[in-house]
DNA sequence: GGTGGTTTTGACAATCATTTTCAACAAGCC
DNA sequence: GGCTTGTTGAAAATGATTGTCAAAACCACC
């Protein structure tokens, strides 16, 4: 308490945020924080559980991954752009491929008005089974 | 076992599960499992927990009830029209309207072949305050 | 290259929605 | 009325996520 405001919160480098980030860049689609975790640990960098979670919902929340919520419950994550976009995911090998859709994003906007909705936002994903996946 | 065909499943009617079905209605938007669980009780009705999420599901299956996973991982459902469309919630009030895009669905067909993928699916949300909510 | 005030970590316990279990029960049918 | 089989629900299990809190790591600043 050494400045009377109150200051926002530094947010230190740490092994392990590195280690975090760094494994999200190696995945291709979604992990979720477990899979995530595992994946650290067979790759010797130890992390807690824990931390995995906290460091991926910060980034989260810093925009520095996209985070969505499957059908059966469990929050996944991956690095993405910075911009705002949607997601094409395949079903059987979470291949993920990131998409722009101006068209809805006004589509969205537009029936919300219409309706007195005000203050907007909306979650868009598709899934499907990729080229790979469906020839294999 | 009396045939030797695979005979699908009768489906019973009981008064749990018609208690389940007339409370939905009753509801405005969506609601979870354990709420509409804890209406039922209060109405009298008496019906279980467990009883609640297996009729639930059940309907949804069937497509008499639409579900969705919010943000914090509930899943919460209720009753919509059978033919495809998307929902705009009131993220303070709950009141949701449904809504059809089918701009959006070629769009998402388009996309996604695009790229490869078949099979499509895709969900769709929009999330806003109401008219009603914005003036109150 | 130490010191001190913070932040961060992580093993473990706690939450909490949902699922599983399984013995008692009730629908539909003879 | 009895039988067969799907259905119920209280209680226990599951499993992802979050809370706890003492120990470890960071980061100026001497
Ligand atoms: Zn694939
Ligand atoms: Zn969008
Ligand atoms: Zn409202
Ligand atoms: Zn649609």
């Amino acid at each position: 308490m050494s400045t009377g405001r109150n200051e926002p919160a530094p947010a230190r480098r740490t092994r392990q945020r590195s280690a975090v980030k760094d494994g999200l860049d190696r995945c291709e689609g979604f992990v979720s924080a477990q899979e995530l975790h595992d994946r650290l640990r067979r790759d010797g960098q130890s992390v807690g559980l824990t931390t995995v979670y906290r460091a991926l919902q910060a980034l989260g929340e810093g925009g520095e991954v996209d985070s969505l919520v499957t059908d059966d419950g469990e929050t996944v994550y991956r690095r993405c752009s910075p911009e705002h976009h949607h997601h094409l995911v395949c079903r059987s090998c979470g291949r993920t491929i990131e998409i722009a859709g101006p068209a809805v994003e006004t589509w969205a906007h537009a029936v919300a008005s219409e309706n007195g909705f005000t203050d907007i936002s909306h979650t868009l994903e598709l899934f499907g089974q990729c080229g790979s996946c469906t020839s294999a």
